[in-house]
DNA sequence: TTTACAATCAATTAATCTATTGATTGACGT
DNA sequence: ACGTCAATCAATAGATTAATTGATTGTAAA
């Protein structure tokens, strides 16, 4: 059987295509997303066993989408490079493009549908620059610590209740986590309108934050 | 099995990833983007029986990469929208970074790869503009009559050698066809270069020239 | 060395995907 | 109505993929 060139080409890329092909490989992904990662830590977040996540990993390193690196007995993941996630970003873009049924399941979920417009990347900085807002990063302490956006704020979700204290009542506060989907952020916007509070979410998360270039702090 | 929204929407991505995971349908595709066209001349094309063709092409549109329409006896399929070339396009990019494998191929294929320097689609607007260039199409006829670039000649490959006649030899050709990989523009460039003519390629085609949203002429 | 643990490997079963075959549907022309 | 042809549908066998289990490898500490 054989194949030309070309053929040999597109079977190429349909194993990189293939390597997205499974939602929990993406999820990993979207882990990785912000920064580099055990893989037991990664098979806990996502809900897998560890062999399993150790051959979702390996699918994705085949496919060139990740890399790893061995520190002691540790093995860290990371995104083989930014290009992955705007490959991700490319592939949300059509998906929701298409399928009404991203739309039916997340107005499904999340109720108050009209409380979730999204801040753009741009409106956040020209806000953050004028000091009208708080920034919110709501992911667990440990992805804050790998990278978050500069000026903002760590209260995981779990924590948002009580520590309200911390954020100036008078200041609107954008939200954000991993992602897109990422349900803290929503989450948190719905907790902090329940509260009284002015909320909205930044679009999309962390990663295409990082992707699109823009400053990025850490914190150790 | 229930599985949370974030799951739910993933698992809708990961279909339209797995739809692309198939050679055969990336073929389809890139066909696809040259314009309409009915099963039975893709299926002709891509060498699939038409059963096949017919299914690769409904999973095609279950993921929503592409639509069809009926005239009569015939069902015309078509990309959903540019931003499906985006897509492809996206994955292209990505594998193309992390699989040497591709290049390897593309080496050992094409003979004198320091001939097929491309050129951006900035710098052929430019040349035109100036007068300086002749743009060849070298796809069969009828995928040049269903769109093609402004002021751009269509020879296709097979009758090049027939009709050199008909490009003026003082000045530069630049070629292109379906796409990054399509055979027949670096086939027409060693030919002309053969020939003592001045040649090179468009970097990438036809599909990703019109979803960069730069004006395309038909002609019947 | 021994022990402990992170991660991978190997092997199995269940589930899914692919290509082919032959039957069926829908639309045109006679 | 009938035959024809484009395309889809349905059913099958073969191939590939996913998750689990238990064994193995590599590294660090006792």
């Amino acid at each position: 059987m054989s194949m030309g060139p070309k053929q040999a080409i597109l079977a190429e890329f349909a194993g990189v295509a293939r390597a997205l092909g499974h939602a929990h490989r993406l999820e990993l992904l979207e882990h990785l997303g912000q920064g580099e990662r055990g893989v037991d830590a990664l098979a806990a977040r996502v809900g897998l066993s560890l062999a399993n996540a150790s051959q979702h990993l390996q699918q994705l390193r085949r496919a060139g989408l990740v890399a790893n690196r061995r520190d002691g007995k540790f093995i860290y993941y990371r995104l083989a490079d930014d290009g992955v996630t705007d490959l991700l970003t490319a592939l949300r873009r059509q998906s929701e493009r298409n399928l009404a049924e991203v739309d039916r399941i997340r107005r499904g979920y999340f109720a108050h549908r009209d409380s979730f417009e999204p801040v753009s990347r741009e409106e956040l900085l020209e806000r953050v620059g004028a000091g009208l807002v708080t920034v919110l990063d709501v992911r667990p302490q440990d992805e804050y610590g790998q990278g978050h956006l500069p000026g903002a704020i760590n209260i995981p979700l779990g924590e948002l209740q009580d520590r309200l204290a911390e954020l100036d009542p008078d200041r609107e506060v954008i939200a954000y986590c991993r992602g897109a989907y990422c349900v803290f952020a929503f989450e948190a916007v719905a907790a902090l309108r329940a509260q009284g509070r002015k909320a909205r979410r930044l679009v999309d998360g962390f990663p295409e934050w990082k992707a699109a270039g823009l400053p990025v702090a850490t914190s150790f």
